[in-house]
DNA sequence: CCGTATCCGACACGATACTG
DNA sequence: CAGTATCGTGTCGGATACGG
C-alpha cells in the first residue's frame, strides 16, 4: 500500500488531470482507513475514541491517518476551544457514500478470518521447499 | 499498508486465533488488490490479460500480488501445460462476495477523484507554511 | 507467454519521549 | 486530551535482466 503521505501525481490545478482511481483508492486502502472511516460516520468521534475503537493503532498513526482522511475531504475536524481540548472528526458526505461498502468488507474480513488463515497454511504446506511424496 | 507478504502473526494452527479482521483486510488493502480481484471475478482471466487490464502494475507486482492472492484462498491459479503456457486466474466463491463492494468503491473513486484532488489542494494550500494574511 | 532474481530507494509504521 | 518530534526498521514496489 501505498502511501498514507501518498499525493496525486498528476499536476493539481488542472481539474481533468485528477487523481487517478488508483491513487484515489490509495486513501482508502491503507492499514487504518477502514476502520477509521467505519467510526467516524455514524457521527462525530473523539479522538480518545477512536484510540479505543480502532484496535491496535499507535497514536501517531491515528493522527497520520486522520490527517490524511481530512486532507482528501473524507473527514472534518472540529476542534473544540475548552480545556481540555475536544476535538472531533466526523465523516464527510463524500466519505459516508462508502459506508455500506466498506462495513460489508469489515464483516467480510470477519467471517472468512479463518478461512483465510487456513488457506495460507496449506498454502505455504504445499509449497514449502519443494518436499513432495517424499522418498521411504 | 502492511506487507504483501503479510502473514497472520498470531499460531497458525490454532483456527481460534485465526487472523485478525485487520490481517484479513490487508489482502484487500494492497495497491493492486481491488483491480486484480474485480477482473478475476467475472471470469477466468489470463496472465497478460490481467497485465493489460491493471493499468500501471508491473510484470513484478502482478506476480506477487497474484501469488498472495492465491496463498490466501481468493484466487485459484490453473496452469495449461499447453504451448506457449497459458495461465488463467479465477477468484474463489469467498472472494466473489467482495465483488459487489469492490466495484462500489472502484466507481466511488472514479465519481470523486476530482473532488479529492481539489480538497488536496485546498488543504495544502490552507496548511502551507503557516502564511495567514501576510503582512504587507 | 509467464514468469523469477536482484538491486535499491522511498516510505509506512511502531516505539519512545515530550507538550499546550 | 490531543497531539508533535525523532529515530529505527521493514518492506513495498519500480527498474532491469534473465529463463523455461
Amino acid at each position: 500500500m501505498p502511501a498514507q503521505d501518498n499525493r496525486c501525481e498528476s499536476d493539481p490545478v488542472d481539474p481533468a488531470r485528477a487523481c487517478t482511481v488508483r491513487e484515489a483508492l490509495d486513501r482508502v486502502g491503507g492499514k487504518w482507513s477502514i476502520g477509521i472511516l467505519i467510526a467516524a460516520s455514524t457521527g462525530p468521534v473523539r479522538f480518545t475514541e477512536l484510540e479505543r475503537r480502532v484496535e491496535g493503532i499507535s497514536r501517531r498513526m491515528l493522527t497520520l491517518t486522520l490527517r490524511n482522511l481530512e486532507r482528501d475531504g473524507l473527514l472534518v475536524r472540529r476542534v473544540h476551544p475548552t480545556v481540555p481540548p475536544r476535538v472531533e472528526y466526523t465523516a464527510t458526505p463524500m466519505a459516508r457514500e462508502l459506508y455500506e461498502s466498506l462495513v460489508a468488507i469489515h464483516r467480510w474480513a470477519e467471517r472468512h478470518r479463518e478461512a483465510i488463515s487456513a488457506a495460507r497454511v496449506a498454502y505455504d504446506r504445499e509449497h514449502a521447499v519443494v518436499k513432495t511424496t517424499p522418498p521411504v
